[in-house]
DNA sequence: AATAGACGTTATAGTAGCTATAAGGTCAAG
DNA sequence: CTTGACCTTATAGCTACTATAACGTCTATT
């Protein structure tokens, strides 16, 4: 099975593949003759695991993880466990931030209406005046 | 005023205000006779602007913008409410997405306890089989 | 006057997770 | 034997910064 193929079947794009297998997700596959990748079942099983792990959020680093604790049997779920639960976690973290600009927006909007020009203009007023609680945390 | 006052009094870091130089948001300000940047009042309130607008998350880009229309007070306010707008949709999408992968990694977590070990694992098999409704939308 | 240390300067590379581009090699069909 | 679809590597770009190096400036103390 070609890259092309794989990715499609998978449904991600052929560079994202060479990309996992440069970030060490995917081992160096069997090569044709050609020097074409060529890809088996395993490798499409991990393939899939790691874009469902993408598609919870989990980052490389956190896929990387699960995949050693997946090779070694003889090690506790409980990890796997904890990592999604600091997962849930930090998920949580970025809605409440979510919620807050949610709300600051919304107060935002319609401060101005198009009768006015920009130097009038309520909206910029407050972005120059106020100071939002910030959610990109940089003190 | 020099660089580190300056961003001390905003609470950023001095290579984020040399950073927005860089992107055209901040200005080229006065040097002092030793090369040091000089900065005024007015670039102070161009930088506590910036800061609002990255608080509520809005890009670099959509700053940039807003600084346009500041600074031509003969277009219409209107152009201000709709970037506003547009983001807020923006910050509503992603909490969307955000409400269904803790949905799902709610489903996830437990599944397993710490009587197994990894080879047994109901979260590694989840992840394995199941085709997650991707967040990170890349069909 | 010399020197330490707190600040400033530029340039360059790194972060995450890809995407885009260039310049070329392989393979099957017509 | 050429066209076109696929593959290969290498390199640069994206966002909004952060980190590092190697150096210049200014103030204070010795």
């Amino acid at each position: 099975m070609k890259i092309g193929e794989l990715a499609k079947t998978i449904g991600c794009q052929t560079v994202t593949v060479r990309f996992y297998e440069s970030k060490g997700l995917l081992g160096h596959p069997a090569r044709t003759p050609g020097n074409y990748r060529n890809y088996n079942k395993e490798d499409l099983e991990r393939l899939a695991f790691i874009r469902n792990c993408r598609a919870l959020g989990l980052t490389i680093e956190e896929i990387t993880r699960l995949i050693e604790l997946q090779e070694n049997p003889e090690l506790l779920c409980n990890d796997v466990n904890q990592l999604i639960e600091d997962h849930l976690m930090d998920v949580e973290r970025q809605m409440e931030a979510l919620r807050q600009l949610q709300g600051q927006l919304r107060t935002l909007r319609h401060r101005c209406d198009s009768t006015r020009t920009s130097n009038q203009c309520g909206v910029l007023q407050a972005l120059a005046v106020e100071r939002f609680k910030t959610a990109t945390a940089d003190n």
